[in-house]
DNA sequence: AATGAATGAGGTTTCATTCAT
DNA sequence: GATGAATGAAACCTCATTCAT
């Protein structure tokens, strides 16, 4: 457990060993029920270090939320090739999502669960973030429209909510995905894939389903 | 702020009031973030009479998330006409769901963000919630390719994933909702309302997505 | 448990039932953890009665010990009869004494434990206790130079070291006795008795040891 | 009172000073009125502190009663030259012993006193202590028998029992002595050693008391 | 004769944070 | 570059005690 006692280390390495044990430590016992200690022991340095390196408990968990983000969506840009079709692009860009959060359970859990839950000032942080997520799904909707050649002029309104809807449907679903054993990243894709390709096709076809009067 | 400071109150009655505090705080500020001392406060009675009726922060976080995961499910329940075809059933569904997080924000945060963040025991509890809701929503989405005529062994894994997705969203969409001014809760339940049933008549009419080969 | 709760008693009688829950909770679980409210319950009422009849815990607490050691004391009178010789005596004392302190544990556990743990308030009203039972065995003694015919004049500090040592003895094997299954009161009695009797015949006998020079 | 407030100790030396404050709070007080802030303030720290180095009351007062039960046993050996005889042997270790509780009589109430009024746990710790110096009585006992050529083969349960009952009254002689203004260690020594001593000589010599039948 | 409702005060414990080396 | 020593503040929880009926 917990890094191996190496002394003398360059500050970025050893910054980069602090946060990893934040992130672990912060994503599988949350903000509160982190201790400074725990992360500190965990880090193989002593608490005055980490005060050193990174300030405060806070400025500890904002780095935290920062480095995953930043490393949520650079995963995400990476596995999208722009040449492509939007519904692949749309795959594609779903794909590398749930592999990432796959892959980093602490660090989703710190973005998705742990940020959003103690105060507003990490929820900024996030809010950033999803933002450009939510940005670079509406852009595929209307690329998908107009591709499609069909009504390219959807109203704004309606696209953000509906890239609103994909965006919740595949947070909610990378968490279950990783507290259900057996769910792969590519299921978890196809299966979001499914329901919101054919459901924008099918809304795009003018089977758009109508709310009663109230 | 505040309760007004009565004295002398029947027990059931001062109970209720210090879980409408309970709520509100722990919504508000996380359930660790939250004190005791701010809940009786809040509630207008000493700390001592907390723990004489609730026993422990923990049993009170409890009966705070079973509280407000029955008045969730009861409303979704009384939202709807059973007699009614499975589309209007899942709009009313839905728009109860989100009238409700909507008019109980804290109660919302409760069920969606404190009590998944904060152990297994109190997860667990809205689990059994979920699991409800879901059973709910795969027996609309069945209900609905029967009335449609169409494949009617659509397989129950693809179902499930499918209600998983659906319940997801809306979750994500409440707290979107409730943390977005303007957004009421009709154009929340007819934004998913469009995307799920659109989605599933795509799907439906045999024009589901098909991932390229890895 | 706990008394049967049966409503409307005279004022004597609830007393009684509160003081031997009160004995009993003490004995068991020691001055300091025993609660009201434990006492209370065991005793089938409502803790404000306790207050009102018996005052305040330390008050209950004295009357404990007094109910306690009048009851030691009257025992051990009662077993003696004044008409016999001395040894007689001695050896009816005893047998009182660990019979009363068998039969009623947490009686003694107050008494010889508790009440000296907990304040000079509390050990003073044992001492009381102490002196008289020191002061029936210093008797005892000198009745029994007498019948001797030896030494009449033993000084009196000598005799009290030794009543001290003999009670001292007797206490602590109460409680020995007490914590060890199988002991029985005869058994401890006559323990004592060989040990105290040839020790104070061989005394008086001439055949004292002498401290070597400091 | 408290330590003079000296900065920056070692933590050997600290938790030292701590066990000195916490061994004469829990004596004087007992251990359920002694308050971790007193003892802090006693030792002169803060009470973090405390609980840093010895992580919480009881495993502090466990630490207590371990250190004076090793003092107590160390200063009772190292009083006995084992080459002189058995009566002498048995007077060093006597006088050892009051020796020793009258200079740490918060040590000794500790030990006979608050750790057998306080659970279980605690109770153990004394209790070996006190097999091992029962151990010692026992073997002096049957040395002295050996010496004098008397009935070496004494009952093996007989001698249990007085050496049971020769502890207890050095037990609560020790308590006395410390209680009672004037009485030496030496005189306590005395009188226990005269009682003792021609008590068992008195038995050996035949001279044994018997209880008249029931 | 008796109690349900209520609290002030104080207990143990933990934590983020700093000082001095 | 790194740490052992130390603490102010605040958390959860319990208890003896009283009030109003």
């Amino acid at each position: 457990m917990g890094a191996v006692k190496t002394k003398r280390m360059p500050r970025a390495v050893r910054e980069q060993q602090m946060l990893d044990a934040a992130v672990q430590t912060f994503g599988q016992r949350g903000y509160m029920a982190a201790s400074m200690d725990d992360i500190a022991e965990l880090a193989g340095v002593s608490k005055p270090l980490v005060y050193l390196y990174l300030n405060s408990k806070d400025d500890l968990f904002t780095a935290c939320i920062r480095r995953e983000a930043k490393a949520l969506t650079a995963a995400v840009r990476a596995g999208v090739h722009p040449e492509l079709p939007a519904d692949r692009r749309l795959w594609e860009g779903l794909l590398a999502f749930f592999t990432h959060t796959a892959r980093h359970p602490d660090g989703w859990s710190v973005l998705h669960l742990q940020a959003r839950t103690h105060g507003e000032a990490f929820a900024a942080e996030v809010t950033a973030m999803r933002t450009e997520i939510v940005t670079f799904v509406t852009q595929l909707i209307a690329d998908a429209a107009r591709e499609a050649h069909r009504d390219p002029d959807l109203p704004d309104k309606e696209v953000a909510g509906l890239a609103e809807a994909l965006v919740g449907a595949a947070e909610s679903l990378a968490t279950w995905a990783n507290a259900t054993p057996g769910v792969t990243a590519r299921q978890a894709a196809a299966t979001l894939m499914n329901f919101a390709w054919a459901g924008l096709g099918g809304l795009m076809a003018g089977r758009a389903w109508s709310p009663p009067p109230a």
